[in-house]
DNA sequence: AATGATAGCGCAAACGTTTGTCTTATTTGT
DNA sequence: ACAAATAAGACAAACGTTTGCGCTATCATT
């Protein structure tokens, strides 16, 4: 039962019309009869008829199709991100192609250059960890595929970008836990290289002047995110002559490293010590002592704003728009108090 | 600076030559004189010629690109399994085209007609929980789009269809922990319908008998895997006279759930009640009492396998061999005992 | 009755590539 | 020197679709 694919063609030759008839009278072109339209509609339909999408595609010299490349998949943000693009590809009549560059260069380069062999429309992109050249990137904007950085995005400014912004989200962290009658707050941050955890201590450090709460250096200890480092960061601050009754981690991982430390430690989770931390994993659902709140950085909107950019750009590019755009787009994270 | 992208019409116009031969030149071959196949060939990476996929494709009548439904992405089962597609499509030089159908049976059919549409070249679908029916499925099969399942299959014998028996594994599981000195082991399964639940809890019963344990069905307790009935279950288990000193669950969300059910009645975790589970997903390496062992259901190696299936049948049907192929690879579940 | 408008449809080109066939010029064999 | 063989490249068709243009018949207007 090898069901032949139906063409206009087959179509025409059925109804002893032109290819064009057909074509129109699918469309309900104006200049198609009445008759005629019904008449080719109807056996289009029974014939169970679709537009090939390779011929269309070809002809209009368009894919519809964006491409997506990020780290990894497994990472619960960019799989949650993947949504968001999929929602507005699917609104916009777009399929969307997904690579995974598993934060290496070499395969970034390769992916990128397969979408661009492709002839994707335009490219959303998470950069690998390690990318710190970004020629074959901007190579690709030079065949007129418009390209949108979300999340870890370069430290260019004439290219289009959504990231987050966790200054706010700090900010509301520490002043939840100021109103809660904390007053030593410290924090395990990340490597001061990366941009949110610069805007972490920052973002802190204001917090708690405006609150006119002493900053104690101290506080502040640091992590590779690893669980060694992690339960070493921990061992500083608890050892501390005043230790803190509240931390701020970087992310969820390490929040919860950290809350195993303290517990081994016979502290007592959010009574003796509380936890504030990143990313607000769903992870966190299905231990016994998460985090008190969390900064969340929306990986949802942040992909299907960077999606909704994309496709901004196509439609300018068909009105052939003189001036180019550059969007800097920026998310607040915010304060999630998790209920108990 | 719009880089314009270099056709087989532009390298001939320049060099004079008609587009056959600049064809044939860039793929050597041999009724094209040498100097003008070295011409033509030199101007081609000078102008970083790349064939334009969607001409190629459309004149071959094929995608090169293989579509994948599944469940869904979160699922770091899925998103695992993913990868091993991908890595056996990279070696034939294929896409892969994902969709979700988010368990929603419309959905699936949707993506499945669009991907028909957009002439995949063949298919790897995990279905989603609800689908019953099987025909929108099949129903791409006849445009001869060849199509694996893979983990949730169809209970139909005239298809391929890769899948996981957690028979041996769950047999295993249950030696592992009479050998630990468990005498009453209790189940926490899922729904009857599912065909892995069967295999459960038969594997489960042989096992006992096999080590001359009475079956005792009160042991055995149902969830939806929602919390509530997780608890529910637990609950019924933990009443008993004689309570369960080890319990399964169908799976590690499944676990953890049990796990915060079984603390919060100041049951000691590993010690008055142990736990095995299945699928032994990343996440039991961030709580701080995981499961005892899981029963690992090798997504990639699944995926991988289906994937390669499809390569199968696509060189059968360029050969138009005959003869209908329908494997049936069972993969079998194996007990993972997690390191403390 | 002659002219113009209009409705309804067909023709053909175009997108980029591959490939079977045809053409031309050169070389080979005798 | 002439036929035959070969080498090197051109021509054209095809894949399925859309779309500008052209054609014909019908109808309305004067």
């Amino acid at each position: 039962m090898p069901n032949k694919i139906t063409t206009l063609k087959e179509i025409a030759q059925r109804l002893n019309f032109s290819v064009s008839t057909v074509s129109r009278a699918l469309h309900n072109h104006p200049s198609i009869g009445l008759r005629t339209t019904a008449q080719v509609q109807k056996l289009a339909k029974e014939l169970n008829y679709e537009p090939n999408q390779s011929a269309l595609l070809f002809k209009q010299q368009k894919t519809n199709t964006i491409g997506v490349i990020l780290p990894n998949l497994k990472e619960e943000f960019f799989s949650e991100a993947i949504n968001g693009i999929e929602d507005v590809a699917k609104q916009n009549k777009y399929s969307v192609l997904i690579g995974q560059s598993h934060d290496d260069v070499e395969q970034e380069k390769q992916i990128i250059n397969a979408m661009k062999n492709q002839r994707v429309d335009g490219l959303v992109i998470s950069i690998s960890k390690h990318t710190k050249n970004y020629e074959h990137l901007i190579a690709v904007e030079s065949y007129n595929i418009p390209i949108v950085f979300f999340d870890r995005v370069p430290e260019l400014s004439n290219i289009n970008k959504v990231s987050s912004d966790i200054s706010e989200g700090t900010r509301q962290a520490v002043e939840f836990l100021i109103q809660n009658g904390h007053k030593r707050i410290g924090v395990i941050n990340g490597p001061a290289e990366m941009k949110s955890c610069m805007e972490r201590t920052n973002a802190y450090m204001e917090a708690l002047q405006k609150k006119r709460i002493k900053i104690d250096l101290s506080l502040i200890a640091t992590t590779d995110l690893t669980q060694e480092k992690t339960c070493q960061a921990m061992e500083e601050l608890l050892n501390l002559k005043h230790p803190p009754t509240a931390i701020l981690t970087i992310n969820d991982y390490v929040a919860l490293d950290a809350i195993q430390y303290a517990r081994k430690a016979k502290l007592k989770i959010n009574k003796d010590i509380c936890f504030v931390s990143y990313a607000n994993l769903p992870i966190t659902n299905y231990v016994e002592f998460p985090p008190l709140a969390s900064v969340e950085q929306f990986p949802y909107q942040q992909a299907k704003k960077a999606a909704e950019i994309v496709f901004e750009l196509l439609k300018r590019q068909k009105k052939t728009e003189g001036k180019p755009m550059f969007k800097n787009i920026i998310i607040e994270g915010k304060l999630v108090i998790h209920k108990k």
